[in-house]
DNA sequence: TTAATAGTGTCTATTAGACAATATATT
DNA sequence: AATATATTGTCTAATAGACACTATTAA
C-alpha cells in the first residue's frame, strides 16, 4: 500500500540559529571587558519578508544530507566556516512558509569568533551579529534580540514569544535554539564550542552565565571548571591588571 | 534565485522510537517483580527489507506536522495511543533508503504501559515488544536489542554499532533514541512519562536505573525522588511483602 | 598608589551515599 | 518463623557556595 509515490513531498530547508561570544572592550572605564552573547540574522532581500531578519539557511539539495545542506548554506550566506552543528528540530507546521509546504531543519551553530568572513560573491548581503539579552523577570525569565540601534527583534517571556519582527516561524526556532544552548552547556560543556582554542577562565564566566542564568564569584566559577581545563604556558597580553594564565580544554570529558 | 520550484523535494516519514516498561511477574522465586525496558518494534510485510525489523512509522502527508504524522502512525500501525512524543532527529543520508530520496524525522516515543492495544483492522500484523538491555562491559557500555527468543537485532558497544538486524538505518536511530532517553530522564525527569499514573517509588527505581546506569540503594533512591512526589492514599495490592504506599508526580517540577 | 582582575585557601552549608533499624506483607 | 520489600533515620563523604586574602599588571 505505501508505495513511494503516493505521498506528495515537501521542500525542505536547513536552517540555523548561530550563536558567537563578542569580546568587546567597553569605551568607558578604560577598557573593561565585556563578553557578550551574539545571535547571527540575515536581513532578507527578496520575498516573502523581503526586509525582515531571518535565519541564515537554505534548501536542501539531493544527494547531500540536511548539515551538509546547512554548513554549505553557512558559508555561502554569512561566510561562516566550520561551526560547531547540532540537529535541534524539524519545524513542519503546514502553513509555516506562504511559499508552500516547506520543512526546515534547524540547527544550533557555534562560532568560535564573531568575525564575519563575509567572502566576495556571497549573499551575505546583510549578515548581522545581534545582540542577545536573558534577564530575570518578576514574571520569570526573558529573551531578547536587539539590533545594534537598540530595536528588539524578539522578546520572550518563559518561553513563550511576546512579541517578534522576524520572518517566518524564526522566532519559535530561536527560542528553540536558546534552550537547547542552554541545555548542551549545563549538562555537555558545550561552552567550549563558543571558545577558541586558547582561552582565560574569565573569558569563560560571562557566556557561561549569561547562556545558563547560574551566576557565581569568580573565585567559585574558577572551582567548578578546574577538572575540565588544561593550565598552559601563554598568557594573555591585556590591559590595567594582572595577567590571566591561558588554558585549553581537557580532553576525554564528553 | 531561490525559487522554491527549483528545488528538488525528498518524501518525508516520521518514525519512532518507542520505549515502555514491562512489568511481569518473574516465574521463579514466587513472583518477583521484574520491571523490564522494552523497545516496539514492526515485522516489515512489504519491501525493502520484507521481513525485517523496523521502527514503526510512515509517509507524511500534507497538511499534517511531522509529529501528527507520527501519533497517526503509532495509532494505525501499533495501537500505540497517546504517547509522549520528543522529537529527536532528522536522518538524511542520501543512500538511507533504497527506494530513493526518503528523509526520516524520528520521535522518541514513551508509553505508560506496554499492552498493545492493536485495534482491529490496523497494519499492525507484528508489533512486538522488544528486550533493551543495558551492559557495563570493559570496553565500555552496551546496549542490546533482542526478540523473545533471545536473537540479537541490535548490538552496540560505547555508541557504535557493532551487529544489527534492522531495516534502513534504524539501528543508528535507535541509538539516539536511548542517548536522548538517557538524557531526558537525567535532566529532565522523563522516567515520569514511563510511569502510569500512581505507582510504588520501587517501580520508578528500576526503569531509571536500566536508562541511566545510575545504581544506588532503595533508601537512597527514595531520598533522591522524594521532593519530586505525591504521597497518595492508595496502596499497592501485591506480593509476599509488605504493600507499598502509591505516589503521583509532584507538578510543577520541570 | 590605586584600580582592576587573577588566583589560592579556608570555612560552611547543602547534597549524595552507606548502612542500621524497623514495619508489614505472604508463605 | 522466614523472607522479602517498604520506610525511616543516622552518620559520613563529597560537593557547592561565601568570602578572606594575596598576586600582578597598567595607569
Amino acid at each position: 500500500m505505501s508505495r513511494i509515490e503516493d505521498y506528495a513531498r515537501p521542500s525542505v530547508a536547513a536552517d540555523a540559529v548561530v550563536f558567537g561570544i563578542d569580546t568587546a572592550q567597553a569605551e568607558s572605564r578604560g577598557g573593561l571587558k565585556q563578553r557578550k552573547l551574539k545571535l547571527l540574522l540575515i536581513r532578507r532581500g527578496e520575498a516573502p519578508f523581503t526586509g525582515s531578519f531571518a535565519l541564515p539557511g537554505g534548501f536542501l539539495r539531493m544527494g547531500e544530507t540536511l548539515e551538509q545542506a546547512a554548513r554549505r548554506e553557512l558559508r555561502e550566506e554569512a561566510g561562516v566556516c566550520d561551526p560547531k552543528l547540532i540537529q535541534i528540530g524539524t519545524f513542519s507546521k503546514p502553513e509555516r512558509d506562504p511559499r508552500g509546504w516547506v520543512l526546515s531543519c534547524a540547527f544550533l551553530a557555534l562560532t568560535r569568533t564573531v568575525t564575519l568572513s563575509t567572502a566576495a560573491g556571497s549573499d551575505a548581503a546583510e549578515a548581522c551579529w545581534m545582540q542577545v539579552t536573558c534577564t530575570e523577570t518578576d514574571a520569570g525569565e526573558s529573551l531578547a534580540v536587539t539590533d545594534d540601534a537598540g530595536n528588539t527583534l524578539l522578546y520572550a517571556e518563559n518561553g513563550s514569544i511576546r512579541n517578534h519582527a522576524l520572518a517566518f516561524d524564526h522566532a519559535e526556532i530561536i527560542l528553540e535554539g536558546f534552550r537547547r544552548l542552554r541545555d548542551e552547556v549545563l549538562y555537555h560543556d558545550l561552552i567550549f564550542d563558543l571558545m577558541p582554542e586558547l582561552f582565560a577562565v574569565s573569558d569563560l564566566q560571562q557566556p557561561y552565565e549569561i547562556i545558563t542564568g547560574i551566576h557565581t564569584s569568580p573565585q567559585n566559577f574558577r572551582k567548578k571548571f578546574a577538572s575540565k581545563l588544561v593550565e598552559t604556558e601563554y598568557y594573555n597580553e591585556t590591559a590595567a591588571h594582572r595577567t590571566a594564565k591561558l588554558y585549553r580544554r581537557k580532553d576525554g570529558i564528553t
